[in-house]
RNA sequence: GCCCGGAUGGUGGAAUGGUAGACACGCAGGACUUAAAAUCCUGUGACCAUUACGGUUGUGCGGGUUCAAGUCCCGCUCCGGGUACCA
């Protein structure tokens, strides 16, 4: 192996890379971006403008080797469902096989990926990408001017109007023909941009009798369509059309038209599985194929053109060859500049700081340092791992500290995530667990997505959308300030152009932080989205005053035997909170505090003991207003430091049950009975009340349904 | 197109298959006040009654399972999110 060649292996091999790639560029912002940065309507995640591609030089990251890992660890996470989805979906796995087509004329193999290699007798003609390596090779002289050309007009072509114009197919012809490896066939060979260069291997053997895209392209260039597989349909002429190529078939069918006596293949009245086995098996023994696993996947671009960035601690030489700094010469800091901005030319701001940049080393060779710096998602790929051990001067953690934390036992973060960063620093866990230097093989074990809070928004009859201070409300409805127009409010993302922005800042102001922050608890489900109503501020506000009110007056708060309604209601709520904060649900457990504030007000006074116990399960919800209480009560110390209270079973022993009772499963009254009763007795006494006496009437209940502690059901 | 969620009063939302609408907002009426704000009390799904702690109906639509369905099953509709020539 000469040096070159050497090096490019050992490159092939490594995580990270830096090579010449077609990377997203994002004008606006001056610099590359990852593919999981691009939205899916082409405009960059970060800055909402289009993004296009650009060929640069730039560090890539091989996370595709770990996508059978990223994949399998899902499994054993406790995440949302959806999140776990998008997951999958970005990873992309298939199964198939490479099957290799013989090029007639050429001693070359032109290879595709298939995920239904069983279909080959249905393959009439195949499609190479226009980026596809082999093309020149291929293209036969007399297409050569049409393929060239349409090659250029796909380069020109920008992403967004490749897949935006998916609808009309485009494509020509490259004169030359490849052998079908199962029957022998000459088939064409087509360039299109349908095919993506991307993806598997760039070309394909197109299917057109049992594949839409196939079917579509085939019927414009008028290509054969060979139905092999029998439709399971019932309307004759539907038959007929799919049969004779008219019609594409894509659901399951036995095959039919697969047998070759030449190649003595035949999958005739097989079935789809037995059919793949069959036919991956018959390949490989022949050599000409191998079944293949392909992901979506691409390797993650992990450089940018900005200032804010880690700097990569990496040398050009003049010579050409490329160094990692040592140990001993790190940490590699930022410059001081003069300006900070990228400039045009896709270069880092860290190109004008010639003294920082250049560099020589003892033998007198010059050197350049990397310009690009590393994205954001660098840091947040392992701080939640520095957070252990912040002040380590020597270690990225203390071992021990790292065993006792890890994993993150509940990560709460936004479903905005589920293919950046949550991807990215599994990726990120995976390497270093495999390094040996953290101890669990993944970062996150449960993670919960919080809603969105939406604002509400205005739209006008024709769903224009109208600014929020151009609104004004009168009786409950919505009015144009300007044109007096009624308006219909919604809900929308709150945004500038709405001018429907919460300032959290107003709202504490207004109504201090324990009520913006109680508020954002008892609004509804964490995880749901939902619009911000400044009332409802109000409501947890008027809450909080009446507690404070309460609680904060000596001639409410007595020493002595508590009463036996406020003890019960007390401890319901201890338990109730407990479990509540345990499993997020916290509207709920805000909920069953009011209810006992209510009852205390009602009931006029409360132990100093039940006061001291009600603020410390408040105090999580409501901070400041806890603490001060918690002094006002007497206690010179802080409340932070107070133990969670336990509740009491026994108080919330219920001696009687208040039964509904139900005919026919609709509930018509209520009788309180003994908990003790037998479900025997409890009919008896049920039947005997003149309220179910009304309800029978002269039939006979042919059932009764005793649920001790929840219901009667007597159906009649 | 495909993959996930979701749909309950005027509003945000409660409800291990077992009393639908907890709690809160809003609204209505009342108390306090010269008045307002604040606070407190009462009522509040809809419809029919109002002689009654009265009846009917009701959880997007259509079916089903069950003594009992917002909850489970089948088939839709609409809304939100993700993703898409991925072979």
């Amino acid at each position: 192996m000469t040096k070159n060649e050497k090096v490019k292996y050992i490159d092939s091999k490594r995580l990270a890379y830096y090579d010449n790639a077609l990377v997203w560029w994002c004008p606006s912002c001056r610099t590359v971006c990852a593919n999981e940065e691009v939205l899916n309507d082409g405009l960059h995640e970060k800055c909402g403008n289009r993004v296009e591609k650009k060929n640069l030089k730039q560090w890539m990251l091989r996370i595709p080797l770990y996508a059978e890992r990223l994949l399998k660890g899902i499994d054993t996470l406790d995440w949302p469902a959806g999140i776990k989805d998008m997951q999958r979906n970005w990873i992309g796995r298939s199964t198939g096989a490479e099957v290799d087509f013989e090029i007639a004329g050429l001693n070359v193999n032109l290879t595709v990926f298939t995920t239904r290699p069983d279909t080959l007798f249905g393959a009439t003609y195949m499609v190479i990408a226009p980026e596809h390596a082999l093309i020149d090779l291929i293209t036969t002289s007399e297409y050569k001017n049409s393929v060239n050309n349409y090659i250029k007009a796909t380069s020109l072509k920008s992403d967004l109007d490749r897949t935006d114009l998916a609808k009309d197919k485009t494509g020509v012809f490259t004169g030359r023909y490849a052998f079908n490896p199962v029957n022998k066939k000459q088939i064409p060979i087509w360039v299109a941009d349908y095919v993506l260069t991307g993806y598997g291997t760039g070309a394909i053997m197109a299917v057109p009798a049992h594949d839409n895209r196939d079917f579509e392209f085939a019927q414009k260039f008028h290509l054969p369509i060979v139905c092999i597989q029998d439709p399971d349909v019932t309307d004759h002429e539907q038959k007929k059309r799919i049969l004779s190529g008219n019609e594409c078939w894509t659901e399951d069918g036995k095959y039919i038209n697969s047998a070759d006596s030449s190649t003595g293949i035949n999958l005739n009245g097989q079935n789809k599985e037995a059919g793949i086995a069959l036919i991956t098996k018959w390949l490989e023994s022949k050599n000409l194929g191998t079944s293949k696993v392909n992901y979506k996947i691409r390797d993650w671009l992990f450089s940018r053109q900005r200032y804010w960035g880690e700097p990569f601690p990496v040398i050009h030489w003049e010579d050409g060859e490329v160094t990692v700094m040592n140990d001993n010469e790190l940490p590699l800091e930022l410059p001081e500049l003069e300006n900070y901005l990228p400039g045009e030319s896709g270069e880092s701001p860290l190109s004008n700081s010639e003294e920082w940049l250049n560099i020589t080393d003892k033998n007198g060779r010059k050197g350049r340092r990397e310009t690009n710096t590393m994205p954001q998602w660098a840091g947040s790929c392992w701080y939640y791992l520095r957070f252990i051990d912040p002040k380590n001067d020597e270690l990225i953690f203390n071992r021990e500290k790292e065993k006792y934390w890890m994993p993150v036992d509940l990560y709460i973060g936004g479903a905005e995530h589920a293919v950046l960063h949550l991807l990215y620093s599994r990726f990120w866990h995976k390497v270093l667990f495999d390094l040996g230097i953290v101890s669990t093989d993944e970062p996150y074990q449960r993670l919960f997505n919080q809603g969105m809070i939406l604002a509400f928004a205005y739209e006008s009859e024709s769903g224009s959308r109208v600014s929020g201070d151009l609104v004004e409300e009168r009786e409950g409805k919505y009015f144009h300030k300007d044109t007096g127009t009624e308006l219909k409010q919604i809900t929308a993302k709150m945004s500038k152009s709405l001018k429907n922005v919460v300032n959290p800042d107003d709202v504490t102001s207004k109504y201090g932080a324990d009520s913006l922050r109680l508020y954002e608890m008892f609004m509804g489900p964490l995880d749901v989205t939902k619009p911000w109503d400044e009332k409802g501020v109000k409501g947890v506000f008027g809450f909080l005053g009446r507690t404070f009110r309460f609680m904060s007056n000596p001639d409410n708060i007595f020493t002595g035997q508590e009463d036996a309604e406020i003890l019960k209601s007390l401890h319901y709520t201890i338990k109730k909170v407990d479990g509540d904060i345990e499993n997020l649900r916290f509207n709920t457990g805000i909920s069953a505090m009011m209810i006992f504030i209510n009852l205390a007000t009602k009931k006029g006074r409360i132990t100093s003991d039940t006061a001291l116990t009600f603020t410390k399960i408040l105090s999580p919800f409501a901070p400041h207003a806890g603490e001060e209480l918690w002094q006002i009560l007497g206690n010179t110390n802080s409340l932070s430091y107070e133990p969670w209270p336990d509740f009491n079973e026994e108080y919330l022993r219920e001696d009687n049950f208040n039964y509904p009772v139900s005919f026919n499963g609709k509930m018509r009254f209520n009788i309180e009975l003994p908990v003790s009763l037998t479900k025997d007795e409890i009919i008896k006494i049920v039947l005997a009340d003149e309220r179910a006496q009304k309800w029978i009437g002269a039939a006979k209940p042919s059932n009764i349904i005793v649920v001790p502690n929840r219901i009667v059901n007597i159906v009649i």
